[in-house]
DNA sequence: CGCGTCCTTGATTTCGATCAAAATATGTGG
DNA sequence: CCACATATTTTGATCGAAATCAAGGACGCG
């Protein structure tokens, strides 16, 4: 049973930075020292809203965020899911206000650093601040994976598309595994996010089902055929970064 | 007529950078003393390959230049324009291998800045890595909306929503005013930005000459009716991060 | 002035949207 | 643990925006 004093904030962040590069003694240390504002929030809750202007990034502890965009008549769009690790408004360190919401999806735990804190940190060691520039990247790769799906795959290749995105980067931070993950999102949510309806999702959602591609039920997803749904959606994960075989270089201080 | 040694590409780079925050003398200085190397490329040609690990990034002094990634059976994406004073690949600073091209649209001049160059400057000065950081966040902040207009927008209204976005773009850098503007593209380019084909962009494009929205002639883009435009597009450029309150562009000599 | 690129037009098709309602989960308080 | 309320998924019928296919026509440009 998992509380919110159980979850370790620091070490999350620490574990996703060391992901991307190997941290020194002092750099661990000086995250440790960050001071992490611990927060529950229920699913479908509003974080950050648009047009803040907030003094913290949001470190995701554990469930699913998602940034968004709401429009006309209740149309919304999702920009981006959220995991475990992620920071995902690190931008508002140098654009000072959000120019979309940040919700979360299921409930979740987040941790709020002051951005003082963080600058401090990125001051003191450039390497951790060169390592958020390039988290930030990171997610501007995904946005582009996602402007090509909306542009030029249909339905299907969309959904597959997510699907295996989701599965890698959930699969990084060691929560999926042997073709299984964690998918906490409504059909309308993955609607919002791929530009469908959620309609077309659910037939969508069944055509895999009957060629035996997925199962998804309870908010479990089992990639049964990954070969197929990367060959159909054309994926090509270079664009998460995946640092495969990172062997601790010594050197580099 | 402007020939490549009438343009001078450390001043726009400062130009660019002041845009966002003033730089001290040294600054200026440092930026002045990048070597640059000048490269006059003709339309549509590829700049850098998906899947290259420049050792250089790419400053665009003259002309325009597009992101873009190939799919099967030929369809193209393209993600983004950029114009002078933009460095597309700016993120090959933190992500060695390019996850898409980039290529000129029209005739152009870029400037090739070695990424060791770059990093001596971050360092040395890390305010300026600080405004590379901005910018590219900036970018992502267009990735967003270019996602929200393909998920959730007719297409008369991304079409709209693009020409009040390149308008904005243009005017920040001086290369448009009073509503008119360059808009140096095929219709085909249009169609592979917006997830559309060309037969509908032609279509829509009659429809806003029609409503005299617009006109669009020898790459000469006019927005009669600028207010209408922003209207149905849901037009906000907040996301463009433009700082008024900096008169546009004093020239730096 | 000829040729390739780009734009325009028309006819037809299709993928996904829309509208409406039923069936099934999920959750909550008593 | 059940009963009720709410949220989500599923199904069916119809519609519509944009794609596709196919030809002409216009224009820059060398």
């Amino acid at each position: 049973m998992a509380s919110i004093s159980d979850i370790h904030p620091r070490t999350m962040l620490i574990r996703k930075l060391e992901s991307m590069a190997p941290l020194s003694p002092q750099e661990r240390q000086a995250i440790k020292d960050l001071p992490v504002r611990m927060h529950a929030v229920n699913a479908r809750q509003d974080i950050v809203r648009d047009g803040d202007q907030p003094q913290h990034c949001c470190l995701i502890l554990s469930g699913w965020a998602c940034r968004y965009k709401l429009l006309h008549e209740g149309k919304r769009q999702i920009l981006s899911f959220h995991i475990a690790g992620d920071i995902p408004d690190l931008g508002t360190l140098h654009i000072p206000t959000m120019d979309h919401g940040l919700a979360s999806v299921t409930k979740a735990t987040v941790g709020f650093i002051p951005h003082e804190n963080l600058r401090a940190l990125t001051e003191a060691f450039p390497r951790i601040g060169a390592l958020f520039w390039r988290a930030t990247l990171i997610d501007a790769g995904v946005f582009r994976a996602w402007i090509v799906g909306m542009g030029r795959r249909s339905a299907f290749e969309r959904i597959a598309h997510l699907f295996c995105e989701m599965y890698l980067k959930l699969q990084m931070v060691g929560l999926a595994g042997d073709h299984r993950c964690p998918m906490p999102v409504t059909q309308a949510d993955l609607a919002d996010a791929l530009g469908l309806t959620s309609v077309h999702v659910n037939r969508v959602l069944q055509t895999m089902r009957g060629r035996a591609l997925i199962t998804l039920r309870s908010s479990t997803l089992v990639i049964a055929a990954w070969d197929e749904l990367i060959r159909v959606s054309e994926f090509d994960p270079a664009y998460l970064q995946i640092d495969h075989g990172l062997e601790p270089h010594a050197d580099v201080a």
